[in-house]
RNA sequence: GGGGUAGUAGGGUAGCCUGGUCCAUCCUAGAGCGUUUGGGACGCUUUGACGGCAGUUCGAAUCUGCCCUACCCCA
């Protein structure tokens, strides 16, 4: 048998596996001549289409689009010290305009603070312009030192969709983020995605912010990827820039302030979290493609099957379907290969077979076959996919779960982070911290893990044997 | 941050040390024609490359310098 002719390289070869998968099933092509910047295929683009029409979806609840520009003023950048320390070692300036050197130089954003903030400090005026949340999808720009990779780690991230908001009281702010992180649990539970959401240890937090919240999720190699993150900005930016309200009482305040934040390392999430030997597998929500029609045209049926096929395909886009009949010049079991490489959830055949007996034959992603009886089409289809979507989530909360381990001792610790993610007491000592993070050759991710995947987890500091809570550890991208 | 290894057609490789006999080769690559079609069809014809710039040379994929890009390992 040539079952292994073309195949990708397995998954637990994961590195290799998720470059060739990208370039086979047409999501990025990696071979633009600029280091960490990558080229979106048409099919690609689809997929962060559907994704992110789907965040938009969510966010326009109680949040308006907005774009700034891309280009940020030395001047307005260099406000904030410890944002500036932050990102400093990796912001592209533009310090030309043709030949003549520009009076101020120009960053390109590797973030939208430093443009936003100051527009905030004229739109802010009373108490009853707030709460404001606005948010924007743009591309964003970081000069990356360490190994660039598509869709996780980019010089140009052309997909970053940033919340700003702005609060009278710090309380308000505060809930503003438990409102981020639930919707970004809706968005991922959307895509089939597990997620772990903790608070990161505090010389890991966003430059500038009183706190930050992370959402990470664990890739198929057992390391985590962080996959968005919510920051309680407290006062350090209204301070800086002057975004000040008059209350109820006719006095000025400072606001407060958040911000929150996913890119495209969600797609990287989507692709590498649910993906197989045999390519991707995409929730029915967001694929290009829901359902592949192919015909199985024999002989001198040929026109009898192309018109039922024809008929099918009409009727599952009216049914508002994103379906597809691929009516090409070669052999069924290609076309087969083809649309699994593009991970399609569900593929209907109808041959000379199914006609006679009138039915079509459905067969998901994951290889489960059925027939759909031809005069319930829509209804069958719809159920099939409800019942896909259920089993891709089930299918990756396994994997996730199956890679959370809950450790008491070092060596535990040690052992656990090889294969996945680790949650064991810490002191919330920055020295033991690094001293735990150089023995088990893992980073400390965060703490006050939100409940899910683990339970409460309390007892003796692996590091030092002090008192300590549940803190998450493992390797990260 | 440190250390490797590599870049040859759409993709994968050989050739490089020892400069010329090179029309190199394989593929689910492209174009064309024909026969096929319930799990990756086949035959024939054909297209196309030495990462970039400079140098050495009668002659460079091959030698030299700089640059760009990619992958792997270690911190």
């Amino acid at each position: 048998m040539e079952d292994d002719q073309g195949a990708l390289p397995p998954r637990e070869d994961f590195s290799a596996w998720y470059n060739e998968l990208l370039w086979r099933a047409e999501i990025m092509d990696v071979r633009y001549p600029v280091k960490g910047l990558y080229v979106w295929f048409p099919f690609g683009f689809a997929i962060r289409k559907n994704v992110y029409d789907h965040l938009r979806l969510l966010l326009d609840r109680e949040h308006q689009e907005t774009l700034f520009p891309l280009l940020i003023p030395e001047h307005e950048f260099m406000k904030e010290a410890e944002h500036i320390k932050g990102f400093e070692e990796e912001v592209y300036w533009v310090t030309h305009g043709g030949l003549t050197p520009l009076d101020v130089k120009l960053a390109l954003r590797p973030t939208s603070e430093c443009a936003i903030y100051p527009m905030y400090a004229l739109w802010v005026r009373s108490h009853a312009d707030l709460p404001l949340k606005l948010y924007q999808i743009v591309n964003t720009f970081r000069y990356e030192t360490k190994h660039t990779r598509p869709l996780i780690r980019l010089r140009e991230i052309t997909s970053f969709k940033e919340a700003h908001t702005v609060h009278a009281t710090w309380d308000d702010a505060e809930s503003q983020v438990e409102c981020a992180i639930a919707l970004y649990q809706e968005f991922y539970s959307h895509l089939c995605i597990p997620v772990i959401v903790s608070k990161r240890p505090d010389w890991d937090k966003f430059p500038g912010a009183d706190y930050t919240i992370a959402v990470d999720t664990i890739m198929p190699d057992g390391k985590t990827l962080q996959i968005g993150t919510v920051h309680h900005l407290g006062d350090h930016f209204s301070k800086t820039f002057e975004i000040k309200y008059e209350d109820i009482n006719g006095v000025q305040q400072l606001a407060y302030q958040t911000c929150y934040g996913i890119s495209e390392r969600s797609i990287a999430a989507l692709i590498s979290i649910h993906g197989d030997d045999r390519g991707l597998v995409l929730p029915p929500a967001v694929a290009p493609v829901q359902v592949v029609i192919v015909p199985i045209t024999i002989g001198k049926r040929k026109d009898e099957v192309t018109a039922a096929a024809c008929a099918i395909e009409s009727e599952l886009a009216a049914a508002g379907f994103r379906v597809k009949t691929d009516q090409r010049d070669i052999r069924p079991g290609a076309k087969y290969w083809y649309w699994e490489m593009r991970g399609v959830p569900l593929r209907v055949e109808i041959g000379p077979r199914d006609i006679d007996s009138g039915q079509v034959t459905s067969v998901t992603r994951y290889g489960e076959k059925s027939a759909i009886s031809r005069d319930r089409l829509a209804e069958g289809v719809r159920d099939t996919l409800a019942a896909f979507t259920v089993s891709m989530s089930e299918k990756a909360g396994q994997h996730m779960q199956s890679h959370v381990r809950i450790a008491t001792t070092l060596d535990e610790v040690m052992d656990g982070v090889q294969a996945g993610v680790v949650v064991a007491p810490w002191c919330g000592e920055k020295d033991c911290a690094d001293s735990i993070e150089e023995k088990v050759n893992a980073s400390i991710l965060g703490t006050g893990i939100r409940p899910g995947f683990t339970g409460e987890v309390q007892g003796k500091c692996v590091g030092c044997g002090k008192e300590g809570k549940g803190a998450l550890i493992g390797r990260a991208y």
